[in-house]
RNA sequence: UGCCCGAUGGUGUAAUGGUAGCACAACUGACUCUGGAUCAGUUUGUCUAGGUUCAAAUCCUAGUCGGGCAGCCA
């Protein structure tokens, strides 16, 4: 049935073969692994998830996905000082959100507890690790040493393996403050990587943590912690940002000198995501939220998973967005263009046309007997299945004020003294006069059809609903706040945008009264808006995600 | 400073020794009851210097520039 003329069309949409990819598909074409594929998303749960974290997600899920995988989602909770179970529940709801699935695969780094201090048992056993009696500050001061030079061996570095023990099992027991004492691999004082000179393996920390409470007062170092979690819960692909490619002799050193883990992992690293006009940090966004910069931790101007939701944004548009960013170990800084791009790309397909108004001209009809009551609208143009609806018609119109000038520059294809546009789905105006703040005009019907050049929108006044919209910009108003502030000695507030949110109160057609929370809608002509969660009946409020591209806006710029 | 990693149009990426391609952005034009969408087109690129090779963005060496590491953070 197939005609072999034609290519297939999926070998145009296939997806770049990035190098992760690329080395996924060869093990599994080696055949290693036993053809499985299996990777995690590991968060700390000490913060919410940004739009970084969904170039993370995408990865990590979907390289699962693709082939024929599957993806867990693991707390990574080895600092009780620093994660709280607030961010737990947030974090589950952003990636399902994302559209990603674990299935039964959500675990916690601090399950896994008990078997990790039984391999740092291990270790010690062999002679590989030990108990290290120096404080921080000697340690880092007089022993780890600095390269090209390199370090001492701690005093305790050939204490017998049954000392050790019997410390390791002390710190257990809660017999040692804070900090007293640590567990150390017993690697090489003198390699070039930092990480190799004997790092800590365990630590004492007397502290409540959020998922365990009080059965530990040790707890395992991420370095330690990771490469074991990988292995328990049998992790092929093990993906992380660039920042780790250091730390993976470590977390080899840690798999080749156990016996009897269950997998061997591999770690690959990619670079994470930078976007314009923001800033990415956890502590940044902190800052922002609260020093009140924004509204909090979803403020639609925020890139946190959160704020892109309340804002209007889309998982689809979000996972295009990381597919077309690609992924690669350069660290670039990707233009917040192309993520609105996607969002537009996106909405422009699925979202429902209304008519609203912004900035509210009021328009007469002087032939007011002539004209229809209501009138059949498309309730999307790109996609027939959403059908018509009515929109209620009058003598008294609110259109952009904007979309009148008594005296237009040149091009100018509105609404003009003596003029004529079209009104969307509603036929003509002609302006006669300006009397007060009201323009005066004529109704043509869609028959008559008058030559025209632009079409304007409207809503009928005494049917339309008032509306607070609230009109998003960039959050910064220069591409790299952070890199500027440091090139220029400044601090990164004072490229904060003052005009990333402006306030309009405008008008509705009436059916959008009954517009749900998180509801999208394309308002004809001027973007991409999202009923907020603070929206009740009676008072309505709408977030623009994206304005429409406006190529007028550029001409009229430049003249 | 030592080690590790990286460098392709304005931005993000592809090309796996054999014609430097795609997307976004920008700019033209066509079309249009959204100055939207769509369609057609244009501009702009392999960090530098050597080497290997019939042939180098790709391999080698050196340099330049950028990023990372030097927490008992992750």
């Amino acid at each position: 049935m197939k005609n072999e003329s034609i290519p297939e069309p999926s070998e145009a949409a296939a997806p770049a073969k990035h190098f992760i990819r690329q080395i996924i598909e060869d093990d599994l074409r080696a055949g290693k692994n036993g053809g499985r594929v299996v990777t995690r998303f590991p968060p700390e749960p000490n913060g919410y998830l940004h739009i970084g974290h969904a170039k993370a997600i995408c990865i990590d899920f979907g390289m699962a996905l693709e082939h024929g995988g599957e993806c867990h989602l693991r707390m990574d909770d080895t600092n009780p000082t620093k994660e709280e179970v607030e961010y737990i529940e947030s974090i589950q709801e952003d990636v399902r959100w994302l559209g990603f699935d674990w299935g039964k695969h959500f675990y916690f780094a601090s399950d896994y507890f008990g078997r990790m201090f039984d391999c740092c048992a291990e270790l010690i056993r062999k002679g590989k690790a030990y108990v290290c009696g120096l404080t921080q500050d000697e340690w880092s001061k007089t022993y780890r040493g600095a390269p090209p030079a390199a370090g001492q061996p701690s005093p305790y570095r050939d204490r017998p393996a049954e000392e050790s023990l019997r410390l390791f099992e002390e710190m257990r027991a809660g017999k040692h403050a804070d900090g007293a004492l640590c567990v150390r691999a017993k690697i090489d004082m003198a390699s070039p990587n930092l990480h190799l000179r004997d790092p800590v393996l365990y630590r004492i920390l007397h502290a409540g943590h959020p998922h365990t409470g009080n059965t530990w007062c040790v707890y395992p170092t991420y370095d330690f912690a990771h490469p074991l979690e990988d292995a328990f819960e049998g992790i092929t692909h093990s993906l992380c940002t660039l920042e780790f490619e250091v730390h993976r002799p470590l977390y080899d050193w840690v798999i080749d000198n156990l016996d009897n883990l269950p997998s061997r992992p591999r770690q690959y690293e990619f670079a994470r995501l930078n976007l314009t006009y923001t800033v990415m940090s956890k502590r940044r966004l902190l800052e922002l939220v609260n020093e009140g910069r924004v509204r909090g931790w979803d403020d639609p101007r925020m890139p946190t998973i959160g704020g892109l939701r309340r804002r209007g944004y889309t998982p689809e548009a979000i996972r295009a967005f990381v597919e077309a960013v690609g992924v690669t170990k350069f660290e670039s800084l990707s233009d917040v263009a192309l993520l609105e791009h996607c969002v537009r790309d996106d909405l422009n397909k699925r979202a429902a046309r209304r008519l609203a108004v912004l900035n509210p001209r009021r328009v007469v009809i002087e032939n007011a007997s002539e004209i229809p009551a209501e009138v059949d609208a498309v309730n999307n143009p790109e996609d027939k299945s959403a059908g018509t609806r009515k929109v209620p018609f009058s003598s008294e119109l609110f259109v952009e004020a904007d979309d009148f000038m008594e005296n237009p520059p040149p091009k100018y294809f509105r609404l003009t003294p003596g003029g004529s546009v079209r009104i969307r789905y509603a036929g003509f105006l002609t302006c006669l006069r300006v009397e007060g703040d009201a323009v005066v005009c004529r109704w043509s019907p869609p028959e008559a059809a008058l030559k025209v050049k632009g079409t304007i929108h409207w809503v009928s006044a005494k049917h339309a609903v008032p509306a607070e919209v609230r009109l998003y910009d960039r959050l910064f108003s220069v591409e790299d706040p952070m890199a500027k502030a440091a090139a220029e000695g400044k601090d990164y507030h004072e490229f904060l945008n003052p005009d990333s949110l402006k306030t309009a109160t405008g008008f509705v057609e009436p059916g959008l009264a009954a517009a749900n929370p998180l509801e999208r809608f394309q308002f004809e002509r001027l973007g991409y808006f999202c009923v907020d969660p603070d929206s009740k009946a009676g008072r309505l409020v709408f977030n623009r995600a994206v304005t429409l591209k406006d190529t007028w806006a550029k001409v009229a710029a430049k003249a």
